[in-house]
Parts: C-alpha cells; structure tokens; sequence
DNA sequence: AATGAATGAGACTTCATTCAT
DNA sequence: AATGAATGAAGTCTCATTCAT
C-alpha cells in the first residue's frame, strides 16, 4: 500500500521579500497615488528589478490590491486592540465610538503608511481592482456602523456615520504635526456631534 | 471708411476652444486624477492634437491650475450666490451656514464636473502647481470660516469648520443619486453639528 | 454668402518616411517573422525611435497590415502588368497562366522583400489583424481564380488552383539563386500541370 | 537473492512528464510559430513552472529540436506503415506515391500537431537550431525523393517533388475539415500531375 | 525532477513636450 | 491657433534563463 502523495508545500519561503514590497509600495503609493507610482518606483525602492516584482503579482493592480488588504488588516487590528477593553454594554457606546475614532485617527496619522495610502487611493483609479478594494474598505467600516448603530439618540445613523468617517478621513488633507494631536481631534469631532457646537466643552 | 476706431478687444475671441478644453479637462481630471489623464486625452475629448494644446498652455501642469482656478471661480459663485439673499447679521448666522453647504454640495454632486475635480486632485500630484491649488482652494474656503466665526456656540471654530468641510467633501466617494438628495444631506449634516446626535429631528 | 469652411489638409507631408518605414519592415519581417521583429528593429532599420512609429501606425498588428497591403498592391500590379499584353481570349487561357506565374514566381524570388514577406507571414500569427490579412490575400488570388476557371480541361479547378498556388507559395523555402531561374520553374510547374508527368519536355 | 543481475534500464522512467511536454509543445509551436510560443506557455501547458522546462532541455531551441525530431519520427513511420503493403517494383511507383501522399497529407490534416508544426516552422527562426532542423526535414523528405526517382515519365524529376511536396504543404494554410477529405485531396493532385489538367477523372 | 524567486534584457506602448509648417 | 511628425524617457509587462533549495 503506498503512502498518499505528499502534498507539495505552497508555503512561501522565509526570507520572503514579499513583506518589505508591500510596506514600500504603501508608502509610494500613498505619497504619490496610484498612477504617479511606477512599478519600477516600487521595485528600486525595495532593491528589485521591475520584472521581479511579477514573481509575487500578476499585475500592477493586482499588488495595489494586494497592499490595501494588508492595509485593511493592520488597521481593523488597530480599532479591534482599541475596543478590546471596553466592554460593549449600550452605556459605553460613546465610549467606544470615540475609542474606534482615536485608534482610526491615530493611525492615520501617526501610523504607517498603509492607513494614508487607504484613505487616499481611490478604487476609481484602479477600475480592475475596484470591487476588490471597495469589498475590503466596507469591511472595515463595518465596525462603525455597528458602533453608530449602538448609540443612543435620534440622529440618522448612516448621516452620523458619513459625516464622522468622511470628516475623519480627510483630517490628513490638512493635518499638520506639532498642532493638535490626533486624540485631540477626535475628541474634539466626537464631542462635537455628541453635544453640538453649542455646548463642546 | 471705418466708423469710429474699434478699440481692441483683449478679451478672447468667440469661437476659442478654450473653454471648451477647460471643461473636458475637468471631467477626465476628476475621472482619473493629474497622472491618470494624459495630454492626449484631453486633446482627443476636444478634437484636437496634443502639441495643439501647448498653444493654450505652457504645460500639464498650468493647465491643471487653469481648471481649477475656473473650478474655484464657479464653486464660490455658487455658494455666493446662495448667501446673496440672507443678510449677514448674526441671528442667521445658522442659517447662512446651512445655505452655503448645501450649495456647496449641490455642486459637488449635482453641478459641473469641475467642484468634483477639486476636491479629488490633491495638490502634491503636481508639485509644481500645488502651491497655486492651496492658494485657490484657501481662498474659496475663506468663506466657511467666516461663516463659522460668525457662528454662536462654545465649540472650536477650527474643528467645527474642518469637521464639517472633511465630511462635506468626503461625500462624493459614497453618494449614490438616487437616494438622500444633496439638500438632505446637507440639512442632516448641518442638524447634527447644531444639535448634536441626541436631538436631530 | 460665405465660402465653404476650406477642409483641413489630411494628405500627408511630402518628405513623409512612411514609404521607408514600409520597405525596411518588409524585409524585416520577411526575414524574421511577425514575432521575431521588434518595434526597435524597425525603427532602426528607418533610424526613428520606436515611439515615433507610432505616429504612423496605431499597433504592431497595424503596421503589419500596412506593408501587408502595400505588398499586395504591388504583387496585383506585376501580375497584371504582365497579363496585360495576352488577350483575354479562350485560346490564351494557358498562357496567360503561365504569364501570371511568372510573375508571380519573379516577384517572390528576385523582386523586392514584400512578395516573400506575404507568403512567408502566416495571419495566424497576429490575431487581430488576421482577418484583414486574410481578406487582402483574397484579393489578389482571385485574379488566379479566374485565370484557371478560364482554362480548357476537366480537372476541378479548385484543386488545379490550390496545387499551383501552393507549390509556387512554397518555392522560396527550397530555391536558391543561381540553378533555376524563376521563369523556368514558373514553366516546369505549369508544364507539368498542363501535360502531366510523362509527357513535358 | 535476485535472479539474474537485470541490466540497468536506460529508458525513461514511466512516469517521465518528456512525452508531455513535447506533446503540447508541438500543439503551441504550430499554433503560434517558434517566437510566438514562450517556454512559459509551454510549462504552464504541462503545469509546470517554466524554469523545470531545463530538467530536460538545455534551452528553447534544443527543445524545438526534440519536438521536430519526434515530430519527423512521426511523420516517417506513418509514410512508412502506408507503403509497407505495396512492393517496390516499377509498375506500383505511381501507386506508391500516392499511397505516400495520402499518408502524408492525413497526418498534415487529421493527425497530432507534430506534422503541422514541422511544415510550419521555418528553420530560418531559430537560427541555432536550424541545420538540425534541416537535416531532420531532408531525412523524411528522401522517401519522396526515391519515391519520384522511381516513377516513369520524362518531368523533371526535382520539378515533380517540389510541386508536388510544396502543395501538399501548403494545404493546412486553406484546409477547412468538412469539405474534401484530405485522401481525395491527394488523389486529385496526383491525378493532375499523372494526367495533366485535361484528363483527370 | 521540480520549485520559487530572481535576473537582465527587451517587448509593445504611451508619456509630455517640441517645432517647422 | 493648429497640425503632423518626431523626440527621449518612461510606462507595464514578458522574455529566456539561472540557481539555491
């Protein structure tokens, strides 16, 4: 009787370089979009031929797509680690939400250069990867509209959550390091749609 | 015999393609950003060559500015217009407000291609232009600041403002026609930050 | 009453180098194939860069048209330069023939590098410009169509014309210069056709 | 104890993926010519990767070679099994070719890639390979040679097989399945060569 | 015998721009 | 104001091939 056919490991190498060309092209890609990063940017900046980046996608899209889930994930981990120590009883709901935005916030901000490229390369730009992108980003809101649907009031709940994302997500078209910090912004934003701009203390 | 001297005209002549190439320019800009639109594109939109647009331009760059300040130009005729009926007394200050938003964002998803294309191409694309874009855009958003100022309440006059700008801008990358009209969101958008999140109605 | 907008000149310059562009890819691509000639070699060959070809052709596959069509013109034109002389009377129909093949055969062997490029191409290799190519090879055959459709015999004239035009077709695979003349091959083959293999002299 | 010391085989292990790869290399080179057809379609073809195509070819034109040479293999033995039934005595020579055409144009026609992709790939493509190349081809073709050597008649005996070979070759260039068959095909052309084009029944 | 990653060259094509006409 | 042709660089991607594993 013969042992079954070992299974032949798919299972990338080690010292794979596939890491550092995301986390390179991230930051290409969030300095200068989409169509102002060549392949060949990305490559000298990891120390590759341009051809060799083709080992690891099938295609320029197919690495922007590439970066953005991994994007995607560290910045869902990022909002998830903020949450885990409040509990998600009704009475915390502003609690939380201004948690999420501190964390969504500061990683915008501060973070790596994922966040920044997410916010700013539109899935219009890349039309093959579009659904792709837009399915990974509505994965990650997902999580603010389960806190805005958890708050109390009577607001519309997808006016809050557009209003606080979109307003959110633009903050680095104006930030400037050195001003208000990115807790102090969200803090300011979140009290202003708890309590209005009449009485934000 | 001529009739008394014609002065010379300065202004353009009726039949140039200029603005023609302005408005074409604004609609494949905001399509698919400064990288994503080529000489040729814009040229092809238009009829013409490329070489011939360099008879308008000095290069893709000056054009780039030429649409925005036209964009700028009519954005801020727009919101203008809008505040021309309301005096600028403090009583309406609330109200001043409402009407320049939901101008502003009639434009933005309603109007012309050229508020879209605005707010989508950011100035670092093109560095060479981007201190003229800030100008312009600065010198549009004057408006809201003025009108935030003059507004009562305790809250932060500059997270107020960037607040609701951000998430003003922000709507064209989720808006669906169709759906919440301009003016709605707009409304929502105002009632939340007068009123809080508690008391919309 | 104003005259009639002049039409904007579409006739090309007088010094064009398309002409060049066509001969040189002829030879090339006789030589080399579709697959093994590059852009780069042709544009060499013409010294221009491999961009500027695209003034003149919007593909490669366009370009291979172009001398494609060029070559048929001028295959159809010797032949019919050479039939011109013989009526088109029954009584001629075999030698109009051999004529046509003559000159058909001269054309492929000693002519310039189109006839050879024509039956050496193969529209497989280039997909989208196939059909064209096709259609030009079409063509030019039907003047053979009709030359044996004129002829005497009980032969089927479909496979009279397919034996004939294969087996000249093939001749530049096998000839080499200084045994054979053209001509005489030309008549050896419509020999054998006409008499079969035990009586040609 | 084993019985008798067995040899040490020198064929290829059963399992051997060569026959494989020379298969759907065959079908791809005919399909796409030498330069067309890249040693990654061909591993991606068998399923594997393009760099274990040199396990067992030591470049892409040692591997045209094999495929030619199993291809001319092929072709050989089918002519052969086809005349084997017919003795070689004077009154069958006429028999006999056509016997041989008939074989030849199946295979060329009905049979496994290997014989469209000998008539189709031009030695001249791969300029290393190419008297290999040639020398396999002059091998098949030498049956014709003899074959024709043998026939009565007072045609030119090198007119007679070049007609005759070039138009049996060129057929796959207007073959369509469905009409003639390729035995009627090679009936008809060597009636016409037999009789001349006045008398074929 | 085969893999996965990489190389260096080169493929076709497009880019913004120039310039004589 | 516009054309048509050209430039030189750069674009994405594929090529045959190599090599440690």
């Amino acid at each position: 009787m013969s042992v079954a056919a070992t299974p032949q490991r798919r299972q990338p190498r080690a010292d794979s370089r596939l890491p550092r060309i995301l986390d390179r092209a991230a930051g290409l890609l969030r300095d200068k979009g989409f169509h102002g990063t060549s392949m060949r940017d990305i490559a000298g900046a990891v120390g590759m031929l341009p051809g060799s980046l083709y080992c690891h996608f099938d295609s320029k899209e197919d690495l922007l797509v590439a970066v953005y889930a991994e994007g995607v994930r560290r910045l869902g981990a990022a909002v998830d680690a903020a949450l885990a120590p409040c509990a998600a009883g009704e009475a915390d709901a502003c609690r939380r939400l201004e948690a999420a935005c501190v964390a969504h916030l500061q990683a915008l901000l501060d973070g790596s250069d994922y966040a920044q490229f997410i916010v700013r390369v539109q899935p219009v730009e890349a039309p093959g990867a579009a659904p792709r992108l837009v399915a990974l980003r509505d994965g990650y809101e997902q999580r603010f509209r389960e806190l805005i649907d958890a708050l109390p009031g009577r607001a519309r709940r997808d006016h809050l959550r557009l209003l606080l994302l979109g307003a959110l997500n633009w903050v680095p078209s104006w930030y400037r390091p050195g001003k208000d910090s990115p807790r102090t912004i969200a803090h300011g934003f979140v009290a202003i749609l708890r309590d209005g701009m009449g009485d934000s203390r």
